[in-house]
RNA sequence: GCCGGCGUAGCUCAGUUGGUAGAGCAGCUGAUUUGUAAUCAGCAGGUCAUCAGUUCGAGUCUGUUCGCCGGCUCCA
């Protein structure tokens, strides 16, 4: 019989016969890789453990632990469900089951959405499918009879699918009584499934169009250890108590509330401590970097939107106008048509450009209501909002310099994970495509010069122009898009910018919007995760906490209070009459950087006891080395040590 | 906006088949004077989100509006 040469990760080479099965091999291997392999990875092509080998080939099991074993288990997973489903509920039809990051989900159309009851019951019948430990099969069929077979079901969102995809032939994978179109590859057994738990239900579109059919989708995660489950489980709650709008209740950090408003934020002493910090920071390095820093009002006659063309394509987050004497105004969105109208209070020469106008400037947008979303998606914000006016040549050395400008700021309060996406021209666009060819290359060896990875959106961009978008990961994965870049090719057009170049002539500037933070809403939200509500000492709302473990000493520690708060320290006196533990105990849950406990031995001797928060005592220093100790923490904007999620 | 869930004291939550509302923490008062994560006692605190309906009677059942939560869609 005719052998292959397969070549294993691990750089050795062995021959098989011909024909060869991915399980075949997991078994010479070892019995337990045999137990625990969940397909196969051929030429790089991810297959089932069934499939024949009959080509030298580089090989490698897929097991749960590589990102592309999880993917397939988590499908097989949704086919299993999928047939508790149909079997419990006969009517429902089948759209699509994907895995995703963390399991999977299946989209059905049911006449009626599924209840928590619904779900218990669908778990329970899944149960019984992998008690079975039903093989999978794959079966090819032609596109014509794969139609057929669907229409004649009832099954029309397949038909739809099929009918999309190009004419080769068709898989479906089968097992137990239940039978799906399918690329697959699949688990071998439904068996090898030994955890699993359906998280949710919700309504979802048809292909993600809120104008087609709202299909009730349900979600789970599965797992081949009860073990792993449980682990999952923990890691939920764990970032639970991370989600920012937990801390900031606890830690009385902000508050929106029914009375005020949906999505329109209070920031209670707690937070806007820590808002002015960021605040006072992001000035301060805005002047240190050559920009000017402006303000414009929150409202504006209408005419100005009329003429930016925000009054009709950004209306439908627009608020109703405001009369005032017979004119009507416009509360403002955006900040861009306010630095706009003041670029065109004068005239310009290229000796004057780039321009960087920045403003911590609050707009106001409508979002739907099922859209908000603590401080992450709110109605009332504050942009971190920069306009930048070039001269056509500098495009580019301007969009290296904003980056590296954008980096740092990220990198000052901690982030340096980021996904970034280069957004090119889509297919409705305005301005000169040679223009937009300048821009894109511009946006693109800017990221290119700054050794940052980056992936290319292709024509995502705004109709107005190509942008660079940053997102930053918070705890619970979700990525939130924080600093954008954005080129803008319609503003100096439709407001008829100019400066006057070398030669005397008339220019257009090119401009370019900008936000590092985001909004300062969304980027606190982001930080109180990050951060789990520990913030780094040059942030946090209290510093220090005084605590004097008897009444006595009091006057000792408003005295030490006094002289921090005189070194621009945040710290406060806790003088109630209760015992040191309780005292302690109430910083620690504000979690407080740095406790100074105060007793006898450490008044006479000018001194006071540092407690770390989560640390615990560091010992003794005399309240002038104390001082110097907290400056120099705060000065380095030193990152705390975070403890990690558990299971990361 | 769409699908589902939820809304009880400042906070976290109990509240049986419909029968006049409960705890812990926080707050206030008093006692206690304390050495590294909760001292003790007392007091006060609620139009059960809202409006309407069913009922002899609604926190509990039905509908409305508002808000929140998980998604979809959209975005800083």
């Amino acid at each position: 019989m005719a052998q292959v040469q397969i070549q294993f990760p691990d750089g050795s080479v062995r021959p098989y016969d011909s024909g060869t099965t991915g399980y075949e091999i997991a078994k010479s291997i070892s019995p337990r890789l045999a137990k625990v392999a969940i397909a196969v990875m051929v030429n790089g092509r991810v297959r089932d453990l069934s499939y024949p080998i009959s080509s030298d080939a580089p090989v490698g099991i897929l097991t749960f632990d590589d990102a592309a074993g999880r993917e397939v288990f988590w499908h097989s997973s949704s086919h299993i469900m999928a047939q508790a489903v149909q079997e419990l509920f006969p009517d429902a039809k089948l759209a699509i089951g994907p895995p995703i990051d963390e399991g999977w989900y299946y989209d059905f159309d049911v006449k009626k959405p599924f209840s928590p009851d619904d779900l218990a019951k669908i778990e329970k019948r899944m149960g019984e499918i992998i008690a079975e430990d039903a093989t999978f099969s794959c079966e090819e069929r032609d596109k014509q009879a794969a139609i057929d077979h669907y229409r004649e079901k009832g099954e029309d969102y397949k038909v739809e699918l099929i009918e999309d995809l190009g004419d080769e032939a068709l898989t479906f994978y089968a097992h137990s009584r239940f039978e799906d179109l399918c690329r697959g590859p699949h688990i071998p057994r439904t068996g090898i499934v030994k955890a699993f738990k359906l998280i949710t239900s919700s309504g979802a579109y048809w292909r993600g169009d809120e104008k087609r059919p709202m299909l009730q989708r349900i979600y789970g995660v599965s797992y081949p250890k009860k073990g792993m489950l449980d682990e999952y489980l923990h890691r939920l709650e764990e970032a639970k108590k991370r989600d920012h709008r937990v801390i900031g209740k606890q830690l009385e950090l902000f508050t929106i509330g029914e009375d005020v408003g949906a999505g329109l934020v209070l920031w209670l002493p707690r937070g806007a401590r820590i808002r002015n910090q960021i605040e006072n920071f992001w000035r301060e390095e805005h002047l240190a970097n050559d920009y000017d820093l402006v303000f414009s009002p929150h409202v504006a006659n209408r005419d100005l939107w009329l003429q930016s063309g925000h009054a009709d394509f950004y209306s439908e987050n627009m608020y109703g106008a405001i009369k005032v004497d017979e004119r009507e105004f416009q509360l403002k969105p955006m900040n861009c048509p306010f630095h706009i109208t003041m670029y065109k209070s004068r005239l310009w020469s290229y000796r004057d450009l780039p321009l960087r106008w920045a403003e911590l400037g609050t707009v106001y947008r409508y979002e739907r209501p099922g859209v908000l979303h603590g401080l992450m998606r709110v109605r009332g914000f504050t942009q971190d909002d920069a306009h930048h006016f070039v001269a056509r040549d500098h495009m580019e050395d301007e969009l290296v310099w904003i980056l590296d400008f954008c980096v740092h700021m990220l990198k000052s309060f901690g982030f340096s994970d980021y996904n970034i996406f280069l957004s090119t021209r889509p297919e409705k666009a305005i301005g000169d495509p040679e223009d937009w060819k300048k821009a894109e290359k511009g946006l693109q060896s800017a990221l290119e010069r700054s050794g940052l990875p980056y992936s290319i959106d292709e024509g995502e961009g705004a109709f107005y122009g190509p942008k660079i978008d940053i997102q930053i990961k918070d705890a619970i994965g979700r990525a939130w898009q924080c600093s954008t870049i954005q080129f803008d090719f319609s503003l100096p057009e439709r407001f008829d910018m100019v400066y006057t170049d070398s030669d005397g002539q008339k220019k257009r500037p090119f401009m370019i919007h900008r936000a590092l933070l985001g909004s300062v809403e969304r980027f606190f939200g982001v930080l109180i995760e990050h951060y789990a509500g520990n913030f780094p000492l040059w942030l946090a709302p209290t510093q220090v906490k005084v605590l004097p473990i008897a009444d006595e000493f009091n006057e000792y520690c408003a005295k030490v209070v006094d002289r921090l708060k005189k070194e621009n320290i945040r710290a406060s006196l806790d003088s109630r009459s209760e015992k040191i533990g309780a005292k302690i105990r109430a910083a620690e849950v504000l979690k407080v950087p740095y406790m100074f406990v105060v007793g006898g031995r450490e008044a006479e001797a000018d001194s006071v006891a540092v407690r770390k928060h989560g640390t615990g005592d560091i010992g003794v220093k005399t309240v002038d080395e104390a001082v110097a100790f907290l400056k120099a923490e705060i000065e380095s904007r030193g990152i705390v040590e975070q403890p990690e999620l558990s299971g990361n």
